[in-house]
DNA sequence: CAAGTGACTAGTG
DNA sequence: CCACTAGCCACTT
């Protein structure tokens, strides 16, 4: 099997579960899914969640490897660092959070 | 239907 | 961490 036809929805159900405070990587939940190497297919899940599902689905917990928030641009001017900030997540740069003291794995569901 | 695009990642240097 | 390459796959043109 390759990839599963409800990876949207599973992705929508891991991003609904990140811990508030806390943040992944699309690689992460890539990993988890079992898509490995398709990281970039949960980004792109993602953003079609986010149309359907709306405010609901914290995706702005979810940034690359790097702690980058690299899908600031679709959630509007600083709103996605905003949230996070509030949340007390520890920001290195204007765009860039501290993936080392917040970094969730999907399979830490308590 | 081929080529381009993208909220990514791992490997090399 | 930066620069570049290859792999990845749904979606758009």
């Amino acid at each position: 099997m390759a990839v599963p036809a409800d990876f949207y929805e599973r992705v929508y159900e891991v991003v609904a579960h990140i811990p508030h405070g806390r943040v992944t990587t699309y690689g992460a939940i890539a990993r988890h899914l079992g898509i490995g190497r398709s990281a970039r297919m949960v980004g792109y899940a993602l953003n079609q969640t986010l149309k359907s599902e709306g405010p609901d689905l914290p995706c702005h917990r979810v940034v690359n490897r790097l702690g980058q928030l690299s899908g600031k641009t679709y959630f509007g001017p600083g709103v996605m660092e905003a949230l996070l900030r509030q949340e007390g997540i520890i920001f290195l740069d204007d765009d860039t959070i501290d993936l080392d003291r917040h970094y969730w794995d999907p399979a830490e569901v308590l």
